[in-house]
RNA sequence: GGGGGGAUACCAGAGCGGUCAAAUGGGGCAGACUGUAAAUCUGCUGGCUUCGCCUUCGGAGGUUCGAAUCCUCCUCCCCCCA
């Protein structure tokens, strides 16, 4: 993996690069669409390629484990073969699931151990499994295993957890430095800094992960229910430290307007389910603002869902149509939310990028941004 | 012609003397969703000057301290027998 920065914003911190990996480059700032159990919920992968026009997707360690495991993925030479997506692929370590599946989970010093969520059955995930497994996945970056802890978090608790991705950390990259790409592609590691909402840990976190001197780094952590204000704040402060010759990962943000707030702080990836998962409970995101497509004003609304979309459904389809298949609980419904919200978020990065490379991001994010928050 | 059953809020359907503005579904309306246990979840759904009051359970009377619940008549619907 190889990352070149094309071009700074003046006026903040906003940066433009290109990220070169095996199975292709990824043009930053990105979106990447979330793909937990190796689908993008609701799309074909065709249409998340050349309509959406994303340039890499995540998987999840946890789920793709689970199912169909690891002995199918293995057989069929990795993610990219099973689900047939031919460009970049990076995969979360399950460090999420530690946050979100609290209640199934038991945490050591060793690792984890989830009870599944799909058949009660315990599994172990240590540093070095988690490795391993993101090797046999054969994502070409993979996350390391960290914990994030949840919103509030006492001061001691947010210290001994940070320290404890740290710790892990050593391990995952000892475990990643001590075995091979499974399928013939090279494969990185990002580290996630950690610390909650104390800008001391962040800073200190920041420091540990930049000295690790990885491919790339994330920031983890973050958009677990503190203010948006706190989020950018520590973002600008991990920013502040964290190398700028490495892309950065902001991860699971966020809204369109998280979004290029963070870019402006000088984040470089996104993944978050927002797009994909509000898209099926009827929320579209556009560039004028937020509509509920399930809101009885759009009952008779028989213009484009987007009429300034990017997406063949945004002039495919009318809103009245999009609603009356929401309400009618047709599966095309969601289908159509969640591609339209996808290309958006694509779209809407890459005119960040548009602006940073002529030069005028700030304000046209500051306009986007006020646009971006109208509830239509 | 004879016998029986039933009419409850937008719909279906509980309730069968007070704790009923009335269970439960559905429908309708609105909200939530941030490294996906999510095609999920939550709230509201008679009116009002909303910690209380008013009008509602086919219609009209009646019994009772008190009626969606009991009685009488009326209207309409369904089933069975001829």
């Amino acid at each position: 993996m190889n990352f070149t920065l094309h071009q700074t914003d003046p006026h903040s911190n906003a940066r433009a690069g290109v990220i070169n990996t095996d199975h292709g480059d990824i043009f930053t700032p990105i979106f990447m669409p979330v793909g937990t159990a190796g689908s993008v919920k609701a799309l074909h992968i065709r249409d998340v390629a050349e309509d959406v026009h994303a340039q890499i997707i995540l998987g999840n360690t946890y789920h793709l484990y689970l199912r169909p495991g690891l002995d199918i993925l293995e057989q069929v030479g990795g993610l990219h073969k099973f689900n047939g997506w031919r460009y970049p692929i990076l995969t979360d370590s399950g460090g999420y699931q530690v946050y979100s599946l609290t209640e199934r989970r038991k945490l050591k010093e060793e690792g984890v151990t989830f009870q599944s969520h799909i058949d009660g059955s315990k599994h172990l995930f240590t540093p070095e499994r988690v490795m391993d497994i993101e090797r046999s996945i054969g994502a070409d970056i993979m996350m390391a295993f960290d914990e994030c802890p949840p919103y509030p978090s006492e001061y001691e608790y947010a210290k001994n957890s940070m320290h404890l991705t740290h710790r892990w950390l050593d391990r995952c990259i000892e475990r990643f430095n001590t075995t091979e790409p499974k399928y013939g592609y090279k494969q990185a590691l990002f580290p996630i800094v950690q610390g909650s909402t104390y800008r001391d840990l962040r800073i200190q976190s920041a420091e540990y992960i930049a000295s690790k001197e990885a491919e790339g780094n994330a920031i983890g952590g973050v958009a677990v229910g503190e203010p948006v204000e706190m989020m950018y704040e520590m973002t600008e402060l991990v920013c502040s430290i964290l190398p700028k010759d490495r892309p950065r990962y902001l991860m699971g943000v966020g809204t369109p307007v998280n979004i290029l707030e963070s870019i402006a702080l000088g984040v470089d990836m996104f993944d978050c389910v927002m797009p994909t998962r509000n898209g099926r409970n009827g929320m579209l995101f556009t560039s004028q603002g937020i509509i509920n497509i399930k809101n009885e004003k759009w009952k008779n609304d028989f213009s484009p869902v987007d009429e300034k979309g990017v997406s063949f459904v945004d002039h495919q389809y009318s809103k009245a149509y999009l609603r009356h298949l929401f309400i009618s609980k047709e599966i095309l419904g969601p289908m159509i939310a969640s591609n339209h919200n996808l290309a958006f978020y694509l779209w809407l990065v890459g005119e960040a990028r548009n602006h940073i490379m002529q030069g005028d991001f700030t304000e046209w994010k500051n306009k986007m941004v006020k646009q971006l928050q109208v509830r239509l």
